[in-house]
DNA sequence: ATTGAGAGCGCG
DNA sequence: AAAGCGCGCTCTCAAT
């Protein structure tokens, strides 16, 4: 059963019942945004799934009020998928012209809506519509009203009319499960030692400078930079400009600044440099500013954006969360008497080509006997493909990547003779890519197609006395083209299948029940196991001590569950390696 | 003052 | 070793 929240009149909340069956909704009651929560708790059963425009517009607020729900279908999320999901082409939601669903942007996981509601500062601001678009047209604001339960009613149609509804509807129902976990992560903070931090910095950099000055390890570099330059003290190694000017009139031989480039060369100023750029990277991407802004009361607040990157990857807005240098983590500490379970998938991407291209000999290649799976790369050289892992490796990559140079793609043929199906698979995406045309993932995703300035470059190179430039312009952005399809494919269905994971683990650690005492997480996680960072093909859950081990073999689980939910019973394994770690540093990464 | 680019590096 | 995919962030510098 579908439980659908509206925004009402004056500050009210509409909830109306629509049942699974497509039989009509029921009429729509009305109750005060305050009484939300506790409505929200109590008709909440783990079997309803909970219907709003956009997760971070409710759920933060329930959080706040302490209250998780189960499950729950964020229909700007699903609207953005079922547009462009090739399964969905003849819906009518697909074919309709634009509406006030498209392009939303969106809500970011700031203030509580609930919060300002109960205060009485501008409830309407609670629900205002996310601005910008992509091609920089107005969504609704103000003048298109969302109606949410007909939306509802136009995705479910548009999911049993597609050509795999059942891929459809675990796709949404991952998504959304993926938008309840980000808003979770964000509620719950990943804990975080500002004091260990600062000793980190402190001993890379020196004292924290005063405002306006360099650090003092910094400016003892830039010295030496200076000084081995024989370059006066104007010299700015910020500059890059300034500083290839001053390395070439001391014949340093250097073509950019690019750190492997620098490698290279063999000059006095080398050494400095390039400690003065790594220190430098720390103090203005992770330094003391950093830590003011994004770290308070003991946690980092982070902003994921579900959905955000084109391959239904998360992106995240501030504080670089999916960046946080592994010189850092050493700070994220797990509270007294908690421990950090941190996993992550081994070899992902091709695990998720061999079960997109139901590429028998490669999930063998990757599986155990005891269900636990081996190294991949590993059973790629005992199958006898290739001669090294390395060579297993960079093949792989260069496969689903594209890389057309160097030892990726000596070894290409002979994986593409050993693995013909995964090969094949992805050779074929590049090619469709190639031809302009879309391509999908396993559960649905399409790619956007190539856009307006794509046509016009390949138009221009077949018109009358076109140069042999704008030929050869078309040929490079084809194969780029061709190059974004063939990686679409695989990262975007890893990303189906690490939200199904995500989602697996939230739903095992609320399973997992209460502990007695109370820890410092906030409620509704302080006596409970929950998610605390999320990377692509890794988490972190924050747990109790008592229960760190059932965690990790829960995660181990959910790993399989993911598997069989995304490829069924083809015998592709999904490796993890798990360590249970008082510091995120400390699992091997 | 603000905006957009390019360069570079962090993560997967 | 530094090609090939996807991102966000910070810096400088030129354009507005």
């Amino acid at each position: 059963m579908h439980l659908v929240l509206a925004r009402g009149t004056a500050g009210a909340v509409g909830l109306t019942t629509v049942p699974d069956d497509g039989a009509p909704p029921g009429p729509a009651e009305s109750l005060p945004a305050a009484r939300l929560a506790g409505e929200v708790g109590r008709r909440e059963d783990g079997s309803v799934r909970w219907v709003w425009d956009d997760t971070n517009r409710w759920y933060p607020a329930l959080l706040t009020d302490g209250v998780r729900v189960e499950r729950a279908h964020d229909l700007r999320l699903a609207h953005a998928i079922l547009r462009s999901s090739a399964f969905a082409v003849g819906t009518d939601l697909a074919r309709a012209p634009r509406g006030p669903w498209d392009g939303l942007a969106p809500t970011p996981p700031g203030p509580s809506p609930a919060l300002l509601a109960h205060a009485g500062a501008r409830p309407e601001a609670l629900f205002d519509l996310g601005e910008m678009t992509a091609d920089g047209e107005r969504p609704a604001s103000g003048g298109e009203e969302l109606e949410p339960v007909s939306e509802l009613r136009a995705q479910l149609d548009a999911v049993s009319g597609s050509t795999e509804p059942g891929r459809l509807r675990l796709l949404l129902a991952a998504e959304s499960a993926g938008a309840l976990v980000a808003a979770e992560i964000h509620h719950a903070g990943l804990p975080w030692r500002t004091d260990v931090h600062d000793a980190i910095l402190t001993e890379a950099l020196g004292p924290r400078p005063r405002p306006g000055a360099r650090p003092e390890r910094l400016e003892e570099l830039v010295r030496r930079i200076r000084e081995a330059l024989d370059a006066p003290p104007t010299l700015n190694p910020d500059s890059h400009p300034d500083l290839l000017k001053a390395m070439e009139y001391a014949g340093v031989g250097a073509r950019s600044l690019r750190k492997w480039e620098l490698e290279k060369l063999d000059h006095p100023v080398i050494a400095p440099l390039l400690e003065y750029k790594s220190l430098y990277r720390l103090y203005t991407a992770n330094g003391w500013a950093w830590l003011d802004t994004w770290v308070r009361d003991g946690r980092f607040r982070m902003e994921y954006v579900v959905g955000g990157v084109v391959t239904g990857r998360w992106a995240s807005s501030g504080g670089g969360a999916l960046q946080l240098p592994k010189n850092v983590r050493r700070a994220v500490v797990a509270d007294p008497g908690w421990r950090l379970v941190v996993a992550d998938a081994a070899q992902l991407e091709p695990r998720v080509l061999a079960g997109l291209a139901r590429d028998e000999r490669m999930a063998a290649a990757g599986r155990s006997a005891d269900g636990q799976g081996t190294d991949l790369y590993a059973g790629i050289v005992a199958s006898g493909a290739v001669e090294t892992r390395e060579h297993a490796k960079v093949g792989m990559l260069g496969a689903m990547y594209g890389g057309t140079t160097g030892a990726s793609a000596q070894v290409l043929p002979r994986l593409a003779k050993a693995f013909p199906a995964a090969i094949d698979l992805v050779e074929r995406a590049a090619r469709a890519g190639e031809r302009g045309e879309v391509v999908t993932t396993w559960l649905g995703r399409s790619s956007p197609p190539p856009g307006e300035a794509w046509a016009q470059v390949q138009g221009l190179a077949f018109e009358e006395g076109s140069g042999a430039d704008a030929a050869s312009r078309a040929r490079s952005q084809t194969r780029a083209w061709g190059r974004f399809t063939r990686n679409f494919v695989v990262q975007g269905t890893a990303a189906e299948w690490a939200l199904c994971w995500l989602a697996s683990i939230r739903r095992r650690l609320w399973e997992l029940g209460e502990t007695a005492d109370p820890g410092q997480a906030p409620e509704p996680f302080a006596r409970r196991p929950h998610l605390v960072y999320f990377l692509h093909d890794e988490v972190v859950v924050h747990a109790p001590a008592a229960l760190a081990d059932v965690v990790a073999d829960e995660v181990r689980a959910a790993a399989t569950e993911a598997g069989r939910l995304l490829f069924g019973s083809f015998p592709v394994q999904f490796p993890l390696s798990v360590a249970v770690v008082d510091s995120y540093a400390d699992a091997k990464g």
